[in-house]
RNA sequence: GGCGCGGUGGCAGAGUGGUUAUGCAGCGGAUUGCAAAUCCGUGUACACCGGUUCGACUCCGGUCCGUGCCUCCA
């Protein structure tokens, strides 16, 4: 059987990774909190982990595939301020408008996709427990995780808690007992949303909502919990310290989850994403002028745990990609795809060796040159086997190269007459003529290719 | 200040102790009335300085530069 190497935050290198349950592999990744659109570092980590998800799937029987909506957060009452709608109307919107435009970059729903605001019992009663085992406790309305009463904080991203009171930057809120102790249930005025906690009516914290649900639905310990690298510090670890502590771990830190997978950050051509800035990219903008699957290459063109520049270049680069891909899948229209044929190996290699997407993707594209020139049934099969595992070249390629004819179209029937009209000039030898109306076609965004049966069009766009 | 990551050909981006990454662009050619599309050919690039080695872009040390996190953040 085929193993899958993946870099380990938790131990800083890469592990062969061998499941817990051979039958059920289980994966969480950290997911967006819904107050605004998606923007293309949600994408980036919606689609590694979708991808890494596939991979997984191809290998073993089962995997379950986690990945949370936080709903209750300080951000969205915020919002809800600002825009006067009602929190759950802006949590409803943004979490539907975040699962289309996923989507809509190839990526399949989670299996399951928790959210925080019906799992407060469960993170009531994990709060409970850890004040119970003397991790937290109770002060002015709050429940703070002790830092001190886990000594083994701090491994997961590296740092001492000394380290992390000296950088600190932030008041010591005057309830803690350590500046390092973090919130697991804090109280909430009348106007904002709570539940009734033994604590008084409250809100969870931030980081107690994974450790719950994961735990719910995937059970202790489970395989692979996922996220963008800048959770690491402090959801992460927190994550780990909340669910270690509650069930008695204090020394293992991966009694939470055994494998911790972060993908890197996204730039905008070559400067830090930020409001402040103005250059956040949201998927649903983008999603207006390129196909998904363009998006989706290009998130996956580095890899993941390097950072990614985003540019404009970089996107049309994929789609030009995508335009041959799509050129070889239509020349093989005819070639039936034979029903079994195994994944390539270097394409499997590649993406085995912690889910090295770009070195996969030359696989991808030599294996497309052969497609292209041998035409046969195996390697077409090949090929869209491969493409799968990407997500991409899962349209009709004539309908992506604009080969379709669409009768609705009001220009359809003016190009056809002029592509007539063009024809009969090439018959009588008039260049000029016939060059004029390609130009006008040209202006109408048709492409003309001659080709040995004759003229055909496209729409380019 | 602490912890971390990275500097590869014009651009994007893998990888490796000694052999072509790949893609885009460019250049040359085939094809075409001209194009388009396609095909063929074409680039000894690995920040700098030392060290280890028969041999380093790849390992070690240092320097410079860029960048991320340090309790809002995918």
């Amino acid at each position: 059987m085929r193993t899958v190497k993946l870099y380990n935050s938790l131990t800083r290198q890469k592990e062969i990774f061998t499941p817990i349950d051979p039958d059920n592999v289980r994966l969480y990744a950290c997911g967006p909190t819904v107050y605004s659109y998606a923007h293309i570092g949600n994408a980036r980590m919606a689609v590694v982990f979708d991808t890494l998800a596939g991979l997984l799937r191809t290998i073993y029987p089962k995997v379950t595939y986690a990945s949370n909506i936080t709903d209750v957060d300080d951000k969205i009452m915020t919002a809800a301020k600002e825009t006067g709608q009602p929190i759950d109307a802006i949590t409803k919107k943004y979490a539907d408008i975040y699962n289309a435009d996923m989507a809509a970059l190839g990526c399949a729903a989670p299996d399951i996709q928790p959210r925080a605001t019906t799992h407060i019992p469960q993170m009531i009663a994990l709060t409970q427990k850890l004040i119970e085992k003397n991790h937290a406790y109770a002060s002015d309305g709050h429940v703070l995780f002790h830092v001190p009463s886990f000594p083994a904080y701090g491994g997961l991203s590296g740092r001492s808690r000394d380290e992390q009171i000296a950088g600190a930057r932030v008041e010591v809120a005057s309830y803690k007992k350590d500046p390092a102790d973090f919130v697991l249930w804090k109280p909430s005025k009348d106007d904002e949303p709570g539940w009734d906690s033994p604590w008084g009516r409250g809100r969870p914290g931030w980081h107690i909502e994974c450790s719950a649900m994961a735990e719910q639905h995937l059970g202790l310990p489970f395989d692979i919990h996922g996220g963008g690298a800048d959770l690491k510090f402090p959801h992460h670890e927190n994550e780990i310290a909340q669910s270690c502590c509650a069930h008695g771990h204090e020394t293992d830190l991966a009694a939470f989850a055994k494998t911790w997978v972060h993908n890197g950050f996204v730039t905008v051509e070559g400067e830090k994403m930020s409001k402040s800035i103005g250059n956040v990219m949201l998927a649903h903008d983008l999603l207006e002028s390129y196909p998904g699957e363009a998006l989706r290459l290009t998130l996956l063109s580095a890899h993941y745990r390097q950072p990614l520049d985003w540019t404009q270049s970089a996107l049309e680069q994929s789609k030009k990609t995508l335009d041959r891909l799509y050129g070889v899948l239509r020349d093989l229209k005819d070639i039936e795809a034979s029903p079994n044929e195994e994944i390539p190996t270097d394409f499997m290699d590649a993406l085995c060796d912690d889910l090295n997407t770009p070195k996969a993707l030359a696989a991808l594209l030599a294996l497309s040159k052969t497609a292209a020139k041998d035409k046969t049934p195996q390697h077409k099969k090949q090929l869209l086997c491969a493409a799968n595992l990407l997500g991409i070249l899962q349209q009709n390629s004539d309908e992506w190269l604009g080969y379709t004819r669409d009768t609705s179209d009001p220009d359809a029937a003016k190009i056809e007459s002029l592509l007539q009209e063009r024809n009969e000039a090439r018959r009588s030898k008039n260049f000029a003529r016939a060059d004029e109306i390609r130009a006008q076609l040209t202006a109408m965004n048709v492409t003309i290719e001659d080709t040995p049966t004759g003229a055909i069009w496209h729409k380019s766009n």
